[in-house]
DNA sequence: GGATTTGTTGACACCGGTGTCATACGGGCA
DNA sequence: TGCCCGTATGACACCGGTGTCAACAAATCC
């Protein structure tokens, strides 16, 4: 790979000018310009981002934090973070923050040792004072899940608001046993919707029954374990709110052996529409999420001055399907 | 930030004594490291990866380049080459490489001119020699296609098995005419898959029809019209094999409203057991193939001149499932 | 014609961790 | 005392693009 310096020596000028034609500097005489660009085809100089990244100490590069890439949801949060970085070209370097909320803190500093200009994180621990210390140098903007311990920008979906549209949803279909299935509630996000679903309770008079909130819904065989630990009750359940896209589609298979069971889930996922039957979900929009804190990392860079909305909370949208018909 | 030289001005060493204390070297005196660590305390002094990116030239990083990242296919990919660069403190790039096959060039150079220590790219172009002048400098391995006008390690899943025992399937089923809806045979992994079905229609004795083939299925609308083409035909098609899960997925709500077509897909899909019918698939490993990739690189990194297996098919595998049962 | 401006070009330093080599010192041995 | 060796430590350069500033030539102005 070829050089400044080599190209400066091919065309017999200093390697800075070299660079002023490089960058289209309007400084340079048309015979040098063209003696120059002549070395440049010649040696087919590519530069490299390393130099200049460090000499300014920060990598254009956006960072992605997300409890596991592979979710669709997370999948669309990053692609859309992706395609706003392309537009400032920018690169973006993801991780997988996985199950244990302990490693969160080694796996995101080792993505801050690199000196990105930003980083989107949806964090799965319940605390982020590790990232005071990096908030001067990193633009940090959390997603789907508020910051703890630490001051900085969120872009969340209103959790609350969703959680109680679609209980209401199934209280409107005349059910009154409403069974709450979730992963954990050491997880902000699960704690908003199920907050949710008891004011929707609360506001169609019915008394919250703790014996219906049943956690640990992570894969098909726990969200199986976890009906049938429903089912079980002197009063089971006629209908299911599912704090999760998760928890909703590792329960499609009680769905199919229960057709009576009304359902409805938080966050919509692929083929939801098209089983049978067909599940109602609290629409979330991970490409907004993602378009928005980029948006945000970008607009702090720019205007470092400027001041902005701490918290923004997205409206969510109950997408009516088949789940929780009479009789469906 | 602190850096090594404020650490060593404040213990009073050279910026080396630190960098071979915090590098734990032996050759440094109990007392000089106590004073060192102290210093590196009190500074909380962390690191950059800039600096010593820089210096070596390489960055401990991989990157990951596919057609798009939000596909739940591509996304399980990503995150297995993921786990692999972590073992290794990697770090993993990403980019979408779009629809758009002019493009993937641009894209793929602007991530190789960080310095990658290697890449795994499942390409969309028709060519890759591009690619040549890196090759030299980064680890280049092919996932799911091949590398054309470029040699290069690969990893890809047996198209033309695959569909060849889909479509023996269908056969076994009953079915004489079946479709082929595919999106577009510019990209080879089609192109081989096309070629298996035929292979498979020569062995049962059945006439190829070219009318039978339909490409352009992007999207449900578009998978609608195809569809309609096909089944405006004279003979139109008893069964369908679909070329790959996005063809699959758009067109389940044709399987919906016309119950006793028969289809197999290549390519699995998440909820793809639950629809009704179930869609029987051609399972792919989009894990192993991250694995793969990821191991490879990071093996030739190890042994530069150890002689690897340019090309690894990995076989498929049918999931028989109820979408080419009798009536189903 | 001398002074000032405008334009072109290059020397040099910088970013920060670390490989290379030199230096200094203490101990062992002839 | 002189020599050698091992250990501890530091000075210096390096990676490569670019910001800063100076040097110099040519053009313009009074």
């Amino acid at each position: 790979m070829a050089t400044m310096r080599d190209v400066a020596r091919r065309a017999g000028v200093s390697a800075k000018t070299v660079s002023r034609v490089f960058n289209r500097d309007p400084h340079v005489s048309p015979v040098t310009k063209e003696r120059v660009e002549t070395a440049l085809r010649e040696l087919s100089y590519t530069p490299t981002t390393l130099a200049t990244t460090f000499r300014s100490g920060r990598a254009p590069v956006l960072g992605v934090a997300v409890p596991d890439i592979a979710d669709p949801f997370f999948g669309a949060l990053a692609k859309a973070v992706e395609s706003l970085a392309a537009v400032q070209r920018m690169s973006v370097v993801m991780t997988s923050l996985g199950e244990d909320p302990m490693r969160e803190p080694a796996i995101v500093q080792s993505l801050l040792r690199q000196s990105l200009s930003g980083l989107v994180i949806a964090p799965i621990a319940a605390d982020q004072s590790y990232l005071d210390v990096w908030a001067a140098r990193t633009q940090l903007v959390f997603v789907d899940r508020r910051a703890a311990g630490i001051v900085a920008d969120s872009f969340t979906e209103d959790d609350h608001a969703g959680a109680r549209a679609a209980t209401r949803h199934l209280v409107e279909h005349g059910h009154v046993r409403i069974g709450f299935l979730g992963d954990s509630t050491a997880i902000p996000t699960s704690r908003g919707r199920l907050v949710g679903y008891r004011a929707a309770l609360l506001d169609a008079g019915i008394e919250y029954d703790e014996s219906l909130v049943v956690l640990g819904a992570l894969d098909r065989a726990s969200a199986a374990a976890a009906f049938s630990a429903l089912e079980r009750l002197d009063q089971p359940p006629t209908a299911i709110f599912a704090s999760n896209a998760r928890v909703t589609m590792s329960l499609v298979p009680v769905l199919r052996a229960h057709r009576q069971l009304a359902v409805a889930g938080f966050g919509d996922f692929p083929m939801a529409d098209m089983l049978e039957p067909s599940v109602t979900v609290i629409d979330q929009d991970p490409t907004a999420l993602g378009t928005l804190a980029a948006q945000r990392i970008l607009d702090r860079m720019a205007h470092p001055q400027r001041r902005y909305r701490r918290h923004t909370v997205l409206p969510v949208q109950l997408v009516e399907r088949a789940s929780c018909l009479p009789g469906g």
